[in-house]
DNA sequence: TCCGTGATGCACT
DNA sequence: GTGCATCACGGAC
């Protein structure tokens, strides 16, 4: 059931990011399971991509995590709020790497509802990278787990969406990254309530 | 629309 | 070692 670490030493991060959907979120926190399906993600292509921690092969106490080998997580916090979860791909020493944007809740609705305080019928329960770490109840003390583990793991339910459900556009809030802010690497499923505006391309 | 909130990274001493 | 601009966002207006 559980994705094994060889699953993420897939070089491709671009393939990773698109197959990652469909696939399921657990975490286990303080005996809670609770669990999503992967429904948006963005893949962050290693030290030549400008929106990436590692860019240029930049390697400091944050973005270590990146550097792991495939299949570990990487959380950190952004704008002093948000805990933002990644799945680091590829091999040692190459620091690719897939943000999970959005999440459909599929298990422990209850104790989702409780973490967002709200229910889980209003799509922003678990809509965007702040709000689905939230829900899951994923913060810093997440990071650099093997994705095999007892705390996190994503596994295999048999999801399939067809190409044609599947969106690729540009990434959010990148607008730094100058000329790769504009690269179609953010990927999501049309239609699904629980995608992060903007839904569109 | 606007702004909170805090870790991080880098330019400086 | 210290200071400060910056940031893979979201929710209250």
């Amino acid at each position: 059931m559980k994705l094994p670490l060889s699953y993420y030493s897939n070089q491709d991060v671009l393939f990773l990011a698109q197959d990652l959907l469909g696939k399921v979120l657990f975490t286990k926190i303080n005996d809670e399971i609770t669990a999503g399906i992967i429904v948006e993600t963005e893949a962050y292509n290693g030290i030549s991509d400008k929106a990436s921690h590692a860019y240029g092969g930049r390697r400091t106490d944050r973005t270590e995590t990146l550097y792991s080998h495939g299949g570990v997580s990487y959380v950190y916090l952004c704008y002093g709020i948000h805990h933002l979860f990644n799945v680091v791909t590829s091999v040692d020493d190459e620091p690719h790497a897939v943000l999970v944007r959005a999440i459909e809740p599929l298990i422990g609705m209850e104790i989702m509802e409780l973490r967002r305080n709200m229910p889980a019928s209003k799509a922003a329960i678990s809509a965007g990278p702040g709000s689905a770490a939230k829900a899951l109840g994923i913060d810093r003390s997440l990071n650099k787990k093997d994705l095999n583990g007892s705390e996190i793991w994503i596994e295999d339910h048999g999801i399939q969406y067809s190409a044609d459900n599947i969106v690729a556009g540009p990434r959010i809030g990148v607008a730094y990254a100058q000329e790769d802010a504009l690269l179609p690497w953010r990927f999501f499923i049309k239609g699904n309530k629980y995608v992060s505006k903007p839904n569109t391309i």
